[in-house]
Order: C-alpha cells, then structure tokens, then sequence
DNA sequence: CTTAATGCAAAACGTTTGCATCGGT
DNA sequence: ACCGATGCAAACGTTTTGCATTAAG
C-alpha cells in the first residue's frame, strides 16, 4: 500500500497531465461498471489499471503477466472475461495485427483510430475525419448501408527509428 | 469431367464476363505458382478454384468443405498450406471481422479495399485512393514513418437489404 | 446474506508440426 | 527418380466452459 502511494505521488510530480488524465479515465471506468452491475472486484481493477497504464497493445497473456504484480493471485480467466466485460462496454477494443489478433487497447474517445508501432506495439491515436466523405461515397457506388469503418495505419514510431533501424 | 464440362459451358453462357475474368485469374494464380517453384498439385488446385469462384469470404473450414466436392481426399492441412502459400504470394489476404479473423478472400488488384457484408459475408471491393493525403498528414503529425494502411468497411448489401432486414 | 465473480481443470477451437507416403514434374 | 506436397495424428497456443468456492455489495 505505502509502496503504492509512494508511486502514485512520482507519479504526480513526474507526469501531472498524463496522471489527472488518467486517474480521471479510470473514474470513469470504475463508475461505468458499477453503473452496469458489475462488481469491482480487486482482480478487475488490477486489469482495469494495467490497460489503462499502458501506451502499448497488451495480449490477455500480458495483462496476466503484469496485473499479477498487483494482484498475485489472478487467473487469465478472468483477465479474458474482464476483457469481454470493458469490451461489452466500449471501453477497449481488439487489436487487429498482421502477427494476429489476440492484442487489446483501451479506446480513445471520439472517433480516433490507431496507429501502431510494428517494432515495440506503441499504440498512437489520430482523427480521421476525412474517412466520412471517403464512405458516403463508397455507399452511394455500391448501395451498402455501411454500419461500421475500420481504419488502421502501422509503421515506426520517432522513438524506434532513432534507436536502430 | 463430363459435368465439368458443361458447368464451364454453363457459365460461358451465363455468365460470360465473368467467366472470361475469373479464367484469367485461374490462369494467372497457376503461372505465378509455377513460377515460384510450387506444384500444381490437384488438392491446391481444388482450393485456388474455390477463392477463385466465392464471393463471399471463406475459412480454412468453409474452403475444406466446398473444395471436398471436387477432391474428396483432401486434407484441412493442405487447405492450411495453401493459403499460406497463396497469402506470400499476395494472392489471399487474410480478413479480419469482430466474430474472428479466420477468412480470406482473393485479393483484388491495385491497392483496393474491402466492404463486408454483415449478414451475408458478401464482399465488395473499392478504390480507396483519398487515404493518401489521410496519411501523409498522419505521417507529418506523429512523425511515424507509415507502411501499411488498412482500411475496411462493413454494413448490409443491397440483396440482404431487399430480402428482410 | 445474496449472488456475481473467481480460480482451477478440462474442453474446445483454430492452427501448426513431425513423419511416412504419395504424386507432379 | 527426385523431392515437394500430402494426409494423418498429435502438439500447440489461445479462448471458453463447468463447477465448487470466494468475496463484493
């Protein structure tokens, strides 16, 4: 507990944006699940945490690995049905990679998409407004009604390009 | 052969641009496999005819099934190897839904993208070619250096539309 | 106290691998 | 005749399910 605490304020002094930002994500988080009748349990929040820490697509694997520093006793049965549950909730999405798809993003609000790093799996949002235009377009050559667009760039983030290739 | 024979003639009748268009691809799928040192083995050829005649997307599974017509012992690892050849070939393309990402489809010639149907696995191609600048401008704002784009759209086609909603 | 959530074990699922045999070239 | 391709069975990694137990509300 002190050992959290004490990070919590590194935190503060180290990164006062990203951690208001993200103390008020996982507000949010917790205050939606209870909402929907679900319980906070001490395993989902270390799940809860782990994702919402992470500027990386993390696997169900992962999480357990990670969460299981804060909460030693979790099973990946229930990392997987806590991933079912935020998902349900529109709070964290599939990742969809050339390697496979077995990875997992918080979602960024508004209707951002993802741009990921094929080196070290940085996860980086950007809008992509002009993707409506691009539809109406596509719908009216082709009649679909079209529910859903799917937009995903990857490449080298500045960091991996500077060290090595 | 009789009967493959006269559904060949069927089709001409029927069918003839598209026939004459997916004999150019067959043609097309045999030479590149030839050229790259593979068999025309009739387990491979069972299923290349099955990517090639489906409009829809198919699985590992589906392809097995439909491909089992015409090759009765077929084995689903071969269904497995082919595609895997035919995906380095940059023949299939891997696609990937919210149900899985276990279909493929025959890749369409330059730089399409697809449009799914959700309710039939219809799949409709379309030129996405407004991207570019979408990319340039992300490449500028986050100085990542972009190497693949990937953009799919899904909805319902105008058949699953007509018939019931 | 109620009952959702859990961990475990085992099953299910899609996919890959090892290996003796088959079949295209 | 060569050697790539095959089918089978078995292994693999990921995800789901059944069930008795735990713990959040």
């Amino acid at each position: 507990l002190v050992a959290f605490l004490t990070k919590k304020r590194y935190n503060i002094r180290m990164l006062p944006s990203d951690h208001s930002e993200r103390a008020m994500r996982r507000a949010y988080w917790h205050l939606l699940l209870r909402e929907q009748g679900h319980r906070l349990t001490s395993g989902r929040l270390a799940v809860v945490d782990c994702l919402l820490s992470s500027e990386r697509v993390l696997t169900a694997q992962d999480i357990f690995e990670q969460a299981r520093h804060d909460h030693s006793d979790l099973g990946l049965v229930s990392v997987y049905r806590t991933l079912e549950t935020l998902e349900e909730l529109g709070l964290v999405e599939r990742v969809h990679q050339a390697q496979g798809c077995h990875a997992y993003i918080a979602v960024a609000g508004g209707h951002r998409h993802l741009l990921l790093c094929e080196q070290c799996g940085r996860a980086t949002h950007f809008a992509g407004d002009e993707l409506e235009a691009l539809m109406r377009l596509v719908e009216n050559q082709t009649q679909y009604r079209i529910h859903q667009h799917w937009l995903q760039l990857s490449g080298v983030c500045p960091q991996c390009q500077r060290s090595g290739t």
